[in-house]
DNA sequence: TTGCTGTTGATATGATATAACAACCGATAT
DNA sequence: ATATCGGTTGTTATATCATATCAACAGCAA
């Protein structure tokens, strides 16, 4: 067990499971999980954490998997698209989706200190949100919520 | 009166108000209005819309008010770090605040036809958030709220 | 005067992201 | 077998967004 994000899971089965949901979802929907695709997925499952892109590629890079920026970019716009990873429009980074498989719609949690960022739901946001906005005639297809402050663990850590 | 954003609205008096306001509280607040902040301010209230520095600075630089990145840097940070503009993340855009003056805590509507951007308040979405990660430890500081979606007046053109 | 703080001017660089086009590969139609 | 078509990859180049750094200067206070 490791310590990572806001709380302690199993890391290793985290991945796996992961890449095993993605894998069954692109099977089942007719996408081709290439092993590019695969292996940056599988980079943001093991750092767990918000990745820039050119982060990423320095990680394809060594390992002799393609050099340059659209290699990266790529498989991140086909699991962004697919919903297996997200942006995180704040730190222009990338994230691997917490529930891969399940719809969801993820407000994410960033914490100030330690740049973790933890997914919650934003069901009840997004209902505030439409009725806050119902009289100005606006539709509101997709709402992106990045929430800042301190994890758990920070606030521990500063409470010492 | 025009038709910009969402609503008509006296543009002109927009832009007076808008400034008379930042300056108010400048004023109380012993900031500095400068030349430049004021003008980019200024920029950003006549055209009423989202903008990118660089965008920002053509139209300094037209003007023989500075030339280089770090001066519409500058005077963004100024206005984004005292509430007078908003940076849209999404968009890396930034727009001058519809309530200056008043404290609030803005949520933007963005339409994903025409780019415009409106305000709203995230009071309530704030609200549900909150009580949404209650038990997480999670502790919200500042929240980001951008929704996607269409505007009245899109919406209108569509419907022809 | 000296020192301090905040603003501006200017050069350079860093970080993030996309356009464009050729090559390839597997599926399928001829 | 071979043409061709959609999707993916390789590669070069470039566009776009943002900051580090340091010198100059202006206002103000000790």
């Amino acid at each position: 067990m490791e310590t990572i994000g806001f709380s302690k899971h199993d890391h290793h089965a985290c991945i796996e499971e992961g890449l095993a949901a993605v894998e069954a979802t692109c099977r089942r929907d007719g996408l081709q999980f290439t092993p590019q695709r695969r292996r940056v997925l599988e980079i943001l499952l093991q750092e767990h954490r918000a990745m820039g892109a050119y982060e990423i590629l320095d990680k394809l890079r060594a390992e002799g998997m393609g050099a340059q920026p659209p290699v990266a970019y790529r498989a991140l716009d086909f699991l962004v698209g697919n919903g297996f990873a997200h942006k995180i429009e704040r730190l222009n980074a990338f994230i691997a989706c917490a529930h891969p498989g399940a719809r969801h719609k993820p407000a994410f949690l960033i914490c100030r200190k330690c740049d973790s960022v933890a997914e919650a739901s934003s069901d009840a946001a997004l209902k505030a949100m439409t009725e806050t906005v119902s009289d100005t005639g606006f539709q509101i297809d997709r709402m992106m919520i990045e929430a800042l402050g301190i994890c758990p663990n920070c606030a521990g850590a500063e409470a010492t």
